[in-house]
RNA sequence: AGGCACGUAGCUCAGUGGGAGAGCACCACCUUGACACGGUGGGGGUCGGCGGUUCAAUCCCGCCCGUGCCUACCA
């Protein structure tokens, strides 16, 4: 604002709609922003005036829910802010469409499974399944048939995401598009691989894995959930050489008995003592273990002795190793028993025969199939040679204990030895720690889930799954003459050759017709982990090895939003990669949102079916509402759907809306703000900004929104636009420059405030800045308009009195609180005022006052007592004469 | 079982070492010229409980209760 007079040219209340049609609205600047390139990335502009995102991406399985747009926004509200800023934004949008949900969306929606061995059908077409068709056996279709599927489907719920985030108006610069699965990605994936296997970060081994017999894929530490899942302890007799009966097991996985390979107990259990360096005899299969003591062994638990099978759990495993125990496998990768015979060298028994006629009855069963049959025999081992008693001890005793699972399977996971590729993590918690505490977590306590899970981590990084839709591991192995792969001699994609497919380029040194042939090669047909690839987003983001200029400019990040729940994976994924390749933090800032739940408090999840599509609450309560509602809750908290705050959302929008109207249709030779009233207002307003641009400084947008519209409302809109009414329509004798100092502080106002809401309230604002500010100002778009500061209070002068707009405020109270035909007593009890308060002050504020004095008939005040009255003045202005 | 967070009006949530708040809902009143998608006024809370520190505690400390989440828990 200028410090001359000038003419202000007042809108044509006639050109303005009489409501806010947020619908035309939403549309409308959604193309103006996308035409004009608004939230365009700047390559030119330096690194440190540069604001650089590491968007989540979103997986794509296919339903929206309002829990998108409740953390989106919180990102987008940062993000508008620091743009205001006049920070270089970088904000791109990503799909997570390599993995599992997209697999598993892609059987469903067109009722197929892939089968690697069928062949590949040129031009295959495919309809959404109905439900006709689904009473069938799922269709088999070619590997490179199931990934132009899941193309296919990832295409639409990209677009339907789209479509959302666009509505909603986050400022994503769309250019920056990029799929987890494009070419890019996988290039940057393998080159990841490619980086951590020259640094001898990565590494192969067959070993025990925890492996998911529906998917039949290994998963990692990060993807297992422990679920309460009912079971039975089984009391189970061994023998010892010399004695039939000697001691009891007890197990909740007797099915395993045929795998076991040892008992163990606690080494000073006076009651097993004895047995340690014998040989037990296992009841059915008659097969001879050693007993060995072990420290690992509970003597609370069951009865303090247990057998070892390979393998039950982990424990299990780590005797196994310890012990160099025999290796009896037993369930297979597809979770059923797998035929094995007994007298063979790795299935030793004192009576083969007796032991391979009660395996036939458990073989080729499921795990709890078999858990019932061997449970049946234990209990009458029919035909038993012996004819001694059951070896089973009473009714099996029902209990509830946790049981690990895939996140997203339905069975137990099982451990299968099976070859997998790791990154070696376990000896690396110190370092990443480390690097963790270098990021600064918002809320702060966040940070506790990440070092709780870096200490507690058990195991390394699997890496490897066996599935289709993702990027290939970029390796070969050798043959040797018989034909074997040489696991130890791996071949790695040379840097150059990057992206590959081993399954159909070529290594190296070698040529198409060795594929698969003895001294020649065999490709890798395992694809990553779809976190080896997400772990990645700053370096997609960046190009990293593909543009070093660019990922200079782009790395590490700035914030990383995310949601709490995936800290143990995305978020420490992310910060081992970057450490791992550059010793670096990924980015400085991890803002973790909450959840929406349900009005049962609930989280909204699709599994409970109580999600909320986010688009009709659009419609309800217009994008602004919606982003209101999302921004009004802290980071890091968990908030219910609650549509009264879309409902107020929506309210506060249509205010900002008439408000602005109000304001600009004034017309008036502007002059400087220049009354005591004004400068009090400007006064208040510049705290407001302080306060707001401090909060988010703190990462606090939920304070800097509740700040701006509580001052909007009440200072703003119910206070001080009712005191300028009075003096913008005064007509007397040199009220003209009075009215142009007010009309100034107006703008001014409106300036401000629209700037505050921009970063929540994308659309209205713009609406209203277009009217009028965007030509004045010459920025045609708030949302690249300067947060508001310092410049806007420029040659403005401090009020005389720093209280005088709460002076008037309280008297305008008064004012409205009592009644008119006080009016006279009015002007007594503020003379009375006058002495203990600033007489200056208030003697600015007189004409203003007689006015309002003058022009308030509230009738309904006519009841009040005269007694109320004062009461009410003193009670408002009382804390100012305090002692 | 450990860790973290939360517990404030009927609901959703702010907030602070010194007067207990907002919005919605409810009640009464007002079609005033930006706005009835509005305005004015009102009722309603031992700030989860018990102790402690302090002149003073809803706020700081301890214990307990309740809720949610994260870990751990397959004999």
């Amino acid at each position: 604002m200028g410090t001359d007079a000038k003419s202000v040219r007042a809108i044509d209340p006639q050109g303005l709609p009489k409501h806010f049609d947020a619908e035309s609205a939403e549309k409308r600047w959604d193309g103006e922003w996308q035409s004009r390139g608004t939230y365009r990335y700047d390559p030119a502009r330096s690194r440190e005036e540069t604001f650089v995102v590491d968007t989540p991406p979103p997986t794509v399985s296919g339903s929206l829910h309002i829990g998108h747009v409740f953390s989106y926004v919180h990102t987008d509200v940062l993000v508008r802010h620091q743009r205001m800023r006049g920070k270089n934004v970088f904000y791109p949008m990503g799909w997570d469409d390599n993995g599992l949900p997209t697999e598993r969306r892609v059987q469903n929606y067109f009722h197929v499974r892939c089968d690697p061995r069928a062949a590949y059908e040129a031009g295959l077409e495919l309809e959404p399944a109905t439900a006709k068709l689904r009473k069938k056996p799922a269709r088999l279709i070619s590997r490179p048939n199931f990934i132009e599927l899941c193309h296919r489907v990832t295409q639409m719920d990209e677009n339907a995401f789209k479509e959302l985030w666009r509505r909603a108006g986050l400022s994503v610069d769309w250019s920056l598009e990029y799929a987890t699965i494009d070419q890019r990605s996988r290039h940057l994936a393998q080159l990841s691989f490619r980086d951590l296997f020259e640094k001898g970060h990565v590494y192969n081994s067959d070993a025990p894995t925890m492996w998911d017999v529906d998917y039949q894929t290994a998963i990692a530490q990060a993807e297992m959930e422990d679920r309460p899942t009912p079971g039975a302890f089984y009391r189970i007799e061994f023998g010892v050489d010399g004695s039939e009966r000697a001691f009891t097991i007890a197990t909740t996985r007797p099915e395993l008995l045929p795998a076991c390979v040892g008992v163990t107990a606690h080494p000073q259990d006076d009651r097993y003592r004895a047995l340690f360096g014998k040989q037990a005899i296992t009841p059915l299969f008659r097969v001879p273990v050693p007993i060995f003591p072990s420290e690992l062994a509970d003597p609370e638990k069951g009865s303090g002795i247990l057998m070892v099978c390979t393998f039950g759990d982990a424990t299990d495993v780590q005797w196994w190793r310890d012990e160099g125990l025999a290796l009896r496998q037993l369930v297979g990768r597809n979770g059923r028993l797998s035929p094995v015979s007994f007298g063979s060298e790795a299935f030793p028994s004192r009576d083969a025969e007796a032991a391979n006629r009660y395996y036939a009855e458990l073989v080729g069963k499921g795990v709890a199939a078999a858990r019932q049959g061997i449970a049946q025999l234990l209990r009458d081992p029919a035909g038993s040679a012996s004819g001694a008693a059951a070896p089973l001890q009473g009714e099996p005793e029902p209990i509830e204990h946790a049981v690990k699972f895939y996140e997203r399977g339905e069975r137990p996971l099982e451990l299968v030895p099976t070859r997998q590729w790791f990154v070696r993590l376990l000896d690396k918690k110190a370092e990443l720690l480390a690097k963790g505490e270098q990021v600064r977590w918002h809320p702060p306590f966040m940070f506790a889930r990440y070092r709780d899970w870096t200490e507690n981590l058990q195991l390394d990084w699997c890496i490897s799954r066996q599935r289709y839709f993702g990027v290939p591991l970029p390796v070969w192995y050798p043959l040797d003459r018989e034909g074997n792969p040489d696991y130890a001699n791996t071949l790695v994609a040379e840097r150059e050759q990057l992206p590959v497919d081993p399954t159909l380029d070529v290594p190296k040194g070698y040529d198409a017709s060795q594929r698969d042939q003895p001294g020649g090669f065999a490709g890798e047909s395992d694809i990553f982990d779809t976190w080896f690839t997400s772990s990645l987003t700053p370096q997609i983001g960046s190009h990293w090895l593909l543009d070093p200029e660019r990922h200079r400019k782009l790395f590490p990040a700035d914030i990383r939003p995310q949601a709490h729940e995936i800290i143990r994976t995305w978020a420490f994924y992310t910060i081992a990669k970057a450490l791992l390749h550059e010793n670096s933090i990924p980015w400085k800032h991890a803002v973790i949102s909450g959840w929406v739940l349900d009005p049962e408090r609930k989280k909204m999840s699709k599994s409970v079916g109580n999600t909320s599509t986010p688009m009709p609450l659009i419609e309800r309560y217009t994008a602004d509402g919606a982003r209101y509602w999302s921004a009004s809750a802290r980071l890091g908290s968990d908030t219910a759907l609650d549509e009264k705050v879309f409902k107020n959302g929506k309210r506060l929008a249509t205010k900002i809306f008439n408000a602005g109207k109000f304001v600009l249709t004034q017309s008036a030779q502007v002059h400087p703000v220049r009354d005591e009233l004004d400068r009090a207002f400007v006064a208040k307003l510049r705290a407001l900004v302080e306060r707001a641009t401090g909060s988010f400084d703190d990462f606090n947008h939920a304070q800097a929104l509740a700040a701006t519209e509580s001052f909007f409302w009440s200072h703003f809109t119910d206070t001080y636009l009712e005191l300028a009414k009075l003096r913008v329509r005064d007509d007397g004798p040199g009220a003209a420059a009075g009215r142009g100092s007010a009309v100034a502080a107006l703008r001014l106002g409106l300036s401000v405030l629209l700037r505050l809401f921009a970063p929540f309230q994308p659309y209205v604002t713009e609406e209203v800045w277009s009217w009028a500010f965007a030509q004045e100002t010459g920025e045609p778009t708030i949302h690249r308009a300067p947060w508001p500061g310092e410049a806007d209070f420029a040659g403005i002068e401090p009020p005389a009195d720093p209280d005088s707009f709460d002076v008037a405020a309280a008297c305008y109270g008064a004012v409205n609180k009592c009644k008119a035909d006080a009016a006279m007593s009015m002007g007594r009890e503020l003379e009375h005022m006058a002495v203990a308060a600033n007489r200056a002050t208030l003697a600015k504020l007189e004409p203003v006052l007689a006015d309002l004095l003058g022009a308030t008939r509230c009738r309904a005040c006519e009841r009040r007592e005269r007694a109320d009255l004062e009461d009410g003045v003193f009670e408002i202005l009382d804390p100012r004469f305090a002692p």
